[in-house]
DNA sequence: GTTTTATTTGGTAAATTTGCCAAATAAGAA
DNA sequence: TTCTTATTTGGCAAATTTACCAAATAAAAC
């Protein structure tokens, strides 16, 4: 078996490798909330405009997101919200298990 | 902003990276029936073992997956079960995606 | 003890990703 | 038309990931 000659497997994981960067996760999390212009992610973020477009490149080709031109300005917007679920689950996951291991710490020291 | 400083995307997104290659978002998906040997995966997978080993030591590090050993063998089990959902969804989508296509191809061809 | 079996670790070359700069494009404003 | 603004593209070096081989470890079998 190679999980590399399976379509769908490989369709998946090219959505999840989209998100895997920190910068385009975050992105898609602006996004929850409606479409927002490129010149939004430009004042926010620190990276270089041409580092940017370039994270949104790779979301639309991975059809998460798609973008329309309004005037000079293009804007983006989520086209496959299923991801916000499982984004806010594994962000559940994450800080539960950061509050455990501070408790463990605690009682650790306490002891 | 850098999504790179805040702990909550980073983690998350750690996490997503794990899932993001064919082979371990593949495993991840056998380990939902539960555990399983590590022997397992090198009779089913056309990789190296240590190419194997080495898929699910980063699930192990992005804390998706914990082992057991018995006796010479390991056995990997999932921890984050809440992925199962998504990549459901996930795929779910992509599937979906591929109908209509391949429904707008029949269109076109129809007129 | 030695040998065999199961898995991991170290090393490394090839492939991919990232991020910056400079230049190109696109569209409205002057 | 020329100028300015918004965004993308091309090119490239640095960083990271991947996958193989060979060697190391761990535990049971002999």
């Amino acid at each position: 078996m190679n999980p590399k000659d399976d379509f769908l497997t490989q369709e998946t994981a090219k959505i999840l490798k989209a998100i895997s960067h920190p910068t385009r996760l975050w992105m898609v999390e602006q996004l929850a909330q409606g479409e927002l212009c490129v010149c939004v992610f430009n004042e926010n973020l620190e990276s270089d405009f041409s580092t940017i477009s370039k994270h949104l490149t790779v979301l639309k080709e991975a059809g998460l997101v798609d973008f329309e031109k309004r005037g000079k300005q293009v804007f983006y917007y989520l086209k496959m919200t299923c991801v916000l679920n499982f984004i806010a689950c594994i962000k559940g996951t994450v800080k539960q298990e950061y509050l455990d291991k501070l408790k463990k710490i605690e009682n650790h020291e306490a002891a």
